[in-house]
DNA sequence: GTTTTTAATTATCGATTGATCACAAATTGA
DNA sequence: TCAATTTGTGATCAATCGATAATTAAAAAC
């Protein structure tokens, strides 16, 4: 066996046999302050086991960093707390409170709000990175997903049907909330959106390179299509249930 | 170190403490013919990677088996076989032609069509077990899943935008070839409803108890909406160039 | 009933993994 | 200049992992 080194990813193995033996490189050490090493340590690790999952080992990690791979370990005592760190560097600040208003501003069009509003998110989180842990994590079962879709659904979604309701002068969530069904279109739309993001960043298929004007396509066919069925459904809803309701507006 | 033994998940630790000593129980030999047991071991090697990813553990799946963890390799030579065994019986003869057929049945309506076609799929292929291992695969970079969404793509969606097409008396795709944007509508529905699978079995939320209503109001929305974008997209088309045309039909 | 075949287990190996600790070296403060 | 502080490294540990080989025992063949 192989004596263990802490050295940078320098293979003990010699691969390159027959070669000049290739000195170790002493290598200057490099110093840095505790807060700046620990940044890099974090955002190194984000790429790392946003490609390799969290499965991913210290030392290769470490070998990405050019440092040893102990050194991880004075900066976050388990490999878990590392990527706990890596969670709330990726999910925290990446929410844009604007995204809530620019949705209800009913100057512009509904479609021109939608196409909008979702350029900017995709252009926010629809990151190699983002997506990837995004995945991993829910995989994991780890709840910060769940709270992220409960706040996607909560903040967006339900805003989205609000609007388009308000659009169609259809009944108001406060005299008829929102069905099952209904909230399921917005998800429809937000599926068809976040999809485009899982074929490139999970299974990595070509897409087309300007996804702005798919979003666009996927919006307007939205537009198009889902009030009628809105309507439709709160007909329905309606006959069921005349006079004052009590369906779940969740 | 504790002695390992090859014993069936009985752990050697002693973990109920003063309790009666907790005899290793010998456990009668039980001794299949050698499909039956191949077949055993996969079926919950699918299991068990699904929940846990392919990085889990042979010893846990032969715990799991209630065998030991060297007959699994009696079977497979390495672990990496199984898992290639894994991709081939949840991918492989999972696909139903009949589909295909379904959705050119123009004794019926499109939207008919397509809500009975993606019942269909989702019956098939909407489970825990292949969903997870898609995503799990997708993640590792493994090829089947670009081949699989290759199919999607031609057997599919390329047949439901030709069906819409006939259904509005739009141009043949021999006649104008599909563009990107308009298999991206495509893509569009087909996410929405994979996205239901998504948050089921990947995020692992609570979704509406009855998928296939919920598929019935993502496929009307479509019906709905689609064909007038696919409309001023082969108008744009056309204009741009008249007469003979060379876009990429894919 | 005896022999042959082969499924299954026991024991163990070599490599890998997260983690620890003593020590080296760079920076800071006096 | 020199001691104190703190970053970083080398060496190594205990547990775990995929995989192998010798052995046991159940079923099939005679």
């Amino acid at each position: 066996m192989v004596p263990e080194t802490g050295n940078r990813g320098v293979d003990a193995t010699d691969e390159n046999t027959g070669q000049t033996p290739q000195v170790p490189e002493p290598r200057k050490r490099k110093r840095l302050p505790r807060s700046e090493r620990e940044q890099m340590i974090v955002e190194e690790a984000i790429r790392f086991f946003a490609e390799v999952g969290f499965e991913g080992q210290t030392r290769e990690l470490a070998r990405r960093l050019d440092i040893t791979q102990p050194l991880i370990f004075r900066y976050f005592p388990t490999k878990e707390d590392l990527i706990e760190r890596v969670y709330q560097e990726v999910y925290l600040s990446r929410w844009n409170p604007w995204w809530e208003e620019l949705l209800e501003d009913r100057s512009q069009s509904l479609l021109g709000r939608l196409t909008d509003f979702y350029k900017a998110y995709a252009k926010a989180i629809f990151t190699y990175e983002w997506v990837r842990i995004f995945v991993y994590s829910g995989l994991k079962g780890v709840n910060i997903n769940k709270r992220y879709l409960g706040l996607i659904r909560d903040r967006v979604l339900k805003r989205i049907m609000g609007e388009l309701r308000a659009a169609h002068d259809l009944p108001t969530p406060e005299e008829i909330p929102f069905s099952e069904a209904e909230l399921e279109l917005a998800w429809g739309l937000h599926g068809s959106i976040f999809y485009i993001a899982i074929r490139k960043w999970i299974y990595e298929v070509e897409i087309p390179s300007d996804i702005e004007s798919v979003i666009a396509v996927e919006a307007e066919s939205f537009v198009n299509g889902a009030p009628k069925v809105v309507a439709r459904l709160i007909g329905e809803q309606k006959r069921r249930t005349p006079g004052p309701h009590a369906s779940t507006g969740r």
